[in-house]
DNA sequence: CTGTTAGCGCCTTCAC
DNA sequence: GTGAAGGCGCTAACAG
């Protein structure tokens, strides 16, 4: 810039105000400075300067976890993205994904990234990268869960929801089981019986699990005999795996809740008269025809982004409904 | 960083060594540092200043044209995000979706947005946007096109593909027909006989174009005579509705060359016994037996990345092939 | 091992 | 309508 100012032949001042203020600068001034800016290749004032006088980066950062690129893969996370994407181009702001992933260096990219307010993925209340976000003192949103002093949450009641979902699928049943996402972050397949919600490091797994448990006790079965496979991710294949595995356990299972439509799709290639409910109700569910929990994942994305930005938190706990269809005998 | 300097009772320098070299400084003094930055909620090095300092972002940015939640909506996007997600999280850049969609402004956004080099996803020549990011004279790649001097262009060979599957859809037949993606950021809905590739404003549109009548040529068709109808966008239902036009104007066609698998899905929505060709080969070509090209979106997203990052580009030209399904009587 | 100096590029404030 | 001073927070280079 002063460059430009000398070549132009004014002073730094005025090729300041020329692109912030052009109406402030007389006509042939301004003429002077974009010639000069043209003939210097000047662009325009430099961003991480701009940034660093108005302590502001208009970028709002967004935090998947630890596959980054799992982002990308799984189509509830997508449409999440896509709900803030919106709120962010609306706004002029900048949706910057930090490059998580390695583990070792995710809280310091975290800390490193410039970004006005952060929206987190959900994740466990253990996570060094929420915590990383949080010590920054910028605004966090976290999508899910964990709940946590300071920051704001946007979630669907999760534990009212599976309650829902878990009467329908289980209605009738006697030998219901649980088909559920993973527990903690090391990402382990493994099978329990009653597995304790308190045990469940996943705020979303852990609220699932207890309105499952809910939905058992209201049906008068034995949670402490309900059988819970626990998947390694959200992925078809893991739960064949697994579906296999409760088979062997449980050769008579008669209702299957799983917590994600892939899961439950996984479930049905196992095997395919299984009465089975997912969650979710993406393209999946209408394919297969699961009974599942529908939620609008592009709204909440919306919500957060919004909510970071300095909007008011909308609550989107009562924002979902089941939805019956034949997989549940409907 | 004065202040923690200040209740540390050291110099800022060597708050400074302690986030950046921590091994420079004694075990002391580095203690004395965290524990006044702990009390003082001092997170670390404030990231706009550092870039300032540094003269670099370590941030990737991304232009996905006007409609930046599109790129959330179109499978093939979101491909290529992830491609370009997972060499930022390798190396540890952050990944700025430019918050473009406004129009008017989108061009400031991209002169105003902190990252080290850009990944323009295909768009026109005429581009106020790409203009913008090349006028910041840091490194653009172009994903498609248009090929610019001073930007790197990663792109199939579209042309070559276009002819190859042509010469397969339109093999035997008497009244071929293309469904064409649009040919200009106008988008309109228009229907054209032997539309000259040289009028389209998106290179991947008219190198389409051009491949398809190249396969007309060299099956002795008149391209002269072959309708083409255009579509708003790549959205099944406005290829319903374009089909539907074609097949009022030439009620014996034979063959539908469509730009997209999802254009093709919609003419097989208006007539399912269509002789039809797509492109992308994404999940709705196995689903319908849909003979098309098939490309890898997310090999290209890294690649962009890469060249953007400073690596060399790879050369994509021939990285498509023609699947071969029912749907032209394979 | 630690401190001093200087400046990255910009814009708010205040003069003229 | 324009310009001079100062400082946003940081770190390279160079002492000590």
């Amino acid at each position: 810039m002063t460059e430009v100012a000398r070549a132009a032949g004014v002073s730094p001042m005025t090729v300041s105000y020329t692109y912030n203020r052009p109406e402030r600068v007389s006509p042939e001034s301004r003429a002077k400075v974009l010639d000069a800016a043209a003939a210097l290749g000047y662009a325009g004032p430099d961003p991480s300067a701009r940034s660093l006088r108005y302590g502001a980066t208009r970028t709002l950062g967004v935090v998947m976890g630890e596959h980054l690129t799992y982002a990308f893969d799984d189509a509830q996370a997508v449409a999440f993205l896509a709900g803030v994407a919106e709120v962010c181009a609306e706004r002029g702001y900048g949706l910057l994904i930090v490059p998580t992933g390695t583990g070792e260096e995710d809280p310091s990219r975290v800390v490193a990234a410039a970004v006005d307010a952060y929206v987190v993925w959900t994740t466990t209340a253990d996570d060094p990268v929420l915590e990383a976000a949080c010590s920054t003192r910028r605004p966090v949103v976290v999508h899910g869960g964990p709940e946590r002093e300071g920051t704001t949450l946007v979630s669907i009641d999760n534990r009212a929801a599976a309650r829902a979902v878990a009467a329908e699928v289980w209605s009738g049943t006697r030998r219901p089981v649980v088909l559920s996402l993973p527990v903690d972050r090391s990402r382990e397949t493994f099978l329990a019986h009653g597995l304790d919600p308190a045990s469940v490091a996943y705020p979303v797994t852990r609220e699932r699990l207890a309105g499952y448990r809910d939905a058992a006790t209201d049906l008068g079965l034995d949670w402490s005999a309900v059988p819970v496979g626990v998947c390694r991710g959200n992925d078809e294949s893991d739960a064949e795996a697994v579906t296999t595995k409760l088979l062997a356990d449980t050769p008579d299972l008669d209702g299957v809740a799983a917590m994600s439509d892939r899961l439950a799709v996984g479930a049905l290639r196992v095997s395919p008269a299984l009465r089975v409910s997912g969650w979710d109700d993406c393209h999946l569910a209408g394919q297969h025809g699961l009974t599942t929990v529908a939620q609008d994942m592009r709204a909440q994305g919306a919500a957060c982004a919004s909510a970071a930005l300095g909007g008011a938190a909308t609550d989107h706990g009562d924002a979902w409904r089941v939805v019956s269809r034949a997989s549940t005998g409907g």
